[in-house]
DNA sequence: AAAATTATTGTTATATTATAACATTAATGT
DNA sequence: ACATTAATGTTATAATATAACAATAATTTT
């Protein structure tokens, strides 16, 4: 099981993380071929800074305050539809809501996965790749004749951070 | 496994199950002592009428119609988060839609489950309910001490009955 | 049964999320 | 440099959802 819940449901500063991952972002973007502009990596940036999901027009208040000009949704919602396409983002549909994908080098454009930990507390929210809960998802799906081609998979509870009895920090 | 997938991804009629499931809703909300109103069931039938989930705005539609009066947005809204609340309904985070629950009394009350394969071609949605998967996400919450209270798990595909190669009716 | 209470619905307005359509600018290939 | 394609800016609006308060209906209390 690959995961990020650690970090994210630590107190830990993972600013280092994100020079590191904006650096793989862009050396991504090259190999593909496409172009991780200003204004896509602004969005990329921000969602990776913050560990609960931001919304389109938080992203546009926080653009719009980094840029000192006023941003219009579509180009908010432009950015983040290249970053989902890249696998650079994931889209969080129960909070209407995108966060930066954890490992997008590990798992490229794959659609699978896309398991979240959601925490109704603090809003955080970690990424879970396991093969296991995918084979069986497949199982399940080919048992019924269902061509499996992508999936959201979203939990909600508490993390270990907002957990009273089990805090140890 | 409990599922509605073979009832859903095939042309049954399903208008007898309709009738005995209004009288399980009925039953059931009595149980509770709450009160299964008249706009609550017409929602409720709308949307087991259905096998493909229905948004808010094409239940208000459908309800103008029936009633005849124009319907507001409240009036539907309500009567899906009272749906929802009993778990006669799910609602489906990628489609902002919903769906009417096919085992209501199986699964009374139970957050989890909630496991819907979606075609994306005919749009139809089944439901599964599979401890074996609720086991194996519980365990991996567990292992991240992460207190695992609900879940949205929603798989993209196509149904047999859209699968070309496999169309045998 | 009448009054008081609570739950539900009606109504209006508006918030929030997302996209369409077209003009403009920037980047890339020739 | 020019043509072409890709990306962004701009305006307007669509689609989804809720807030706030008034009116009505159901239930409980007396």
């Amino acid at each position: 099981m690959l995961t990020n819940a650690r970090l994210v449901f630590q107190s830990h500063n993972h600013d280092r993380s994100l020079v590191a991952a904006l650096e793989q972002a862009v050396a991504l973007c090259a190999e593909r071929g496409v172009r991780l502009t200003s204004a896509r990596k602004t969005v990329l940036k921000l969602l990776w800074q913050s560990r609960s999901p931001l919304g389109a027009y938080q992203l546009q208040d926080q653009m719009s305050k980094l840029s000192g000009k006023s941003i219009a949704p579509p180009t908010v919602y432009r950015a983040i539809e290249f970053l989902l396409e890249q696998g650079l983002a994931h889209r969080i549909h129960a909070l209407n809501a995108f966060i930066g994908c954890p490992f997008p080098r590990a798992f490229p454009n794959s659609p699978h996965s896309n398991v979240f930990l959601i925490c109704e507390q603090c809003n955080n929210v970690a990424e879970i790749a396991d093969a296991k809960i995918n084979q069986l998802l497949k199982d399940r799906s080919d048992k019924l004749n269902f061509t499996l081609r992508s999936q959201s998979i979203e939990l909600f509870g508490i993390c270990p951070n907002c957990c009273n009895g089990d805090k140890h920090e």
